[in-house]
DNA sequence: TCAAGTTGATTTCTCAGACAAATGCTATCT
DNA sequence: AGATAGCATTTGTCTGAGAAATCAACTTGA
């Protein structure tokens, strides 16, 4: 099962329709949605480097430069004469922006998607109190902007999601906190490929711009309380707007909480 | 300047202090500390990939696999004719178990501590209440038995750091929360390196243990609310526990937040 | 004059093959 | 039965060679 490379894709006839990625991150992409995806499950032991490089019409040092990647982002562990084992679960690194990205790049399980909207709950309206209170003028406008660009295209198409990503993100930087930053860029990307999965289903009913002008409203007026109330608001609604059946109480059975070496 | 090779530690007459390395980690250790240090600027560009591992004394394979595992980080992006450069502060993967570490392996910055808190306070007390609602017996006895360990030891020896370690690490474990999980394994190295470092000033005074048996107790009882408060006062101790003159109001002159070349 | 294409240089990227080091397994010895 | 020494297997490291990408300068044509 060769990897698709990229200049498979790109000659395939479709338009370039990422990053061009080089072979060594297709690898290490192709390894990964393998592993998140559980077709490869914790503990699985990959086949040694010159059969899978073999097997995937590769060199040894491509192969070997994805599964170090890999290693980075704690999903795999190698070890001389043992080999290269997929880690427990609770070794990878689920807020790295590629390990969520190929989480939800499949259809998300519905235990992962609380686990994200719960973790969002807990972040982001303290997240919006302390941008309230630290925010400075150019926050501000970027903030103004993305919104405004997100009532022009909807978030029906990908313009107004990448609108509505640069927002959060926004909000998150004027937080002034580094670690929170972080959180940014990998819970954006998760985000952003929900929205998507939302929109797969059916277009959303409900325009979402209110409630997020009222968050804007409270950052720009440094008004931390309003900023906190607004923001929880927000992403009460956001979960209400996923095309979910119902919410389970626990979720003991997940593929992420179940597997563990 | 020759990295530190895994052989040579060993062979230097100490005990083996770490997991011994291998080649590629150590460099991307290496690296690692000279970029999250300060000393290799968001915007700088390593030196080509011949210079740099000839000066390191290793193979270009060997420095390549490194410099993809801090790719994969978000340290670094590579890039043809353009080189190899150390990326905006923004794209680091703060929250990476191993750039956590680096950034708290030498004196962090004053602003890097008070943002580390400000996650724990946000996060934690959240999190507490989560696992009172959630926990199960087994749950329970690893935090106990944790709780034991630490007031045997007391955290001014290895042996305690790491029961205080694993206390925070089971509670998250019972929010069976995926991503609050993936959280641990940074904040928990870093809070370790952070005990290590308080300890570095001066032993502490003050005995935590009684409110981490509160906590323990709320969570025992299945008392969210009380479990928030108490983990949210655990927190806020352990702040003023802190061997620090003044907490600023403000860290726009971080160099995390600083630099975005 | 200026835009568009061409060429060249530089750097990472990819490939191939060889040997070294680590380590689990097994047979052997005490 | 337990320790120990070899053996086999897998990742780890090294070397050397082109290929591909891309920035900068140059050339060409309207």
């Amino acid at each position: 099962m060769p990897v698709i490379k990229p200049e498979q894709v790109t000659a395939g006839g479709e338009r370039k329709n990422r990053k061009e990625l080089r072979l060594h991150s297709s690898i290490a992409r192709d390894l990964g949605l393998r592993i998140v995806s559980g077709r490869y499950r914790p503990g699985h032991v990959l086949a040694g480097e010159i059969e899978a490089s073999g097997q995937l019409k590769v060199s040894r040092s491509a192969y070997r430069e994805a599964v170090r990647m890999l290693a980075a982002k704690g999903l795999v562990q190698s070890r001389t004469r043992t080999g290269t084992r997929v880690s427990a679960v609770e070794q990878w690194h689920l807020l790295d922006p590629d390990v969520l990205a190929w989480v939800f790049a499949g259809e998300p399980e519905l235990e992962v998607l609380q686990g994200l909207f719960e973790l969002r709950t807990i972040i982001e309206p303290e997240a919006a109190a302390i941008a309230a209170a630290r925010r400075n003028d150019e926050n501000l406008e970027v903030m103004r902007n993305a919104l405004e660009r997100m009532g022009l295209h909807t978030v029906n198409v990908e313009a107004g999601r990448i609108a509505d990503r640069d927002f959060h993100s926004e909000l998150l930087r004027a937080t002034r906190n580094p670690f929170i930053i972080s959180l940014t860029n990998g819970v954006a990307a998760a985000v952003h490929a929900l929205t998507e999965f939302k929109q797969r289903e059916h277009a959303l009913k409900r325009d979402p711009l209110p409630e997020h002008w009222r968050v804007f409203e409270a950052i720009e007026a440094k008004d931390t309380e309003r900023a906190r109330t607004s923001m929880a608001e927000l992403i009460r609604l956001a979960i209400t707007d996923m095309p979910v059946k119902r919410w389970p109480d626990n979720w003991t059975d997940s593929r992420l909480v179940r597997d563990s070496g």
